[in-house]
DNA sequence: CTGTGTGCAAACACTTTGCAGGTGT
DNA sequence: ACACCTGCAAAGTGTTTGCACACAG
């Protein structure tokens, strides 16, 4: 299926107002939207609890994943498909980017972290790399 | 100097009774300490806003920086001299590793963030790598 | 009908700001 | 003396919790 409602409903999550709303508020955004983002562009006002409960099941079905941006803020993105691939349900080692022009953040999808040479005995389980500069539409000069 | 009224006055910071107990919290950490594991380790007790103005000081001047939990939690550390290497006054390009188990996060100075290639036209300025899993004090399976 | 979602109020954690008084140089 | 530091109170931001009502399956 490919409306929200369908996307939602494959995701195991009841297709409501409210959720219908704030999955459109993700489509065809390519950065990653705070609650208070998404509040914004919402076209019917709803509780900021009832956003955060909604990103909060999103999360936990794996339809979104959250990202932090420089000042520790929480962001969320879809996930595409590259997050789901693999034996885990979900990785999420991609790069984010955060624009010190516009203020956005976005997921780099096909940037993958380099293995990193750790210490002795340290065991790597996660990871996440912000890079913070200039994004493509505002290095127009 | 190598006490800590010198360290302080080295970076053009007063040593007052705060500064000093403060900065011993960091003497002989590893690892990362918030606002609140400072406010436990303290001898006297200083007032919480005091303690946070300290930090701003202590970051604005170079003498820590700040390191970001995954869960968005601002932590700081002491710059070690690699901060002050190189042409820029400060970088803080090297990697950050926050134990699942002991909940520590600990700065590894010598490892090094690759280059990443980025797509075209992206920029980079700064870049902060956390890396979560079992560090090896936690790791003597 | 039953479990889940929603709104509202309130609480919570963390951090910042204003102001009056105290301290270092 | 003067600038800077500190404490207290208060406000600000972002997020979570409790509870009563509403709704979807």
């Amino acid at each position: 299926m490919d409306t929200l409602e369908g996307h939602l409903t494959d995701f195991n999550l009841r297709p409501t107002a409210c959720r219908i709303e704030v999955l459109r508020a993700f489509e065809g955004v390519s950065f990653a939207l705070s609650q208070g983002d998404i509040e914004l562009k919402l076209q019917a006002a709803f509780d900021r609890v009832t956003i955060y409960r909604t990103l909060k099941s999103f999360l936990s079905q794996g339809l979104i994943h959250k990202v932090l941006d420089d000042q520790g803020g929480a962001k969320y993105a879809l996930c595409k498909d590259l997050c789901h691939q693999g034996e885990h349900v979900h990785q999420h080692d991609h790069v984010h980017f955060k624009c010190n022009a516009c203020g956005q953040t976005i997921c780099l999808e096909h940037v993958i972290i380099p293995k990193i040479q750790l210490p002795d005995k340290f065991l790597k389980q996660e990871s996440s790399l912000l890079i913070q500069g200039v994004c493509q539409d505002c290095n127009i000069a």
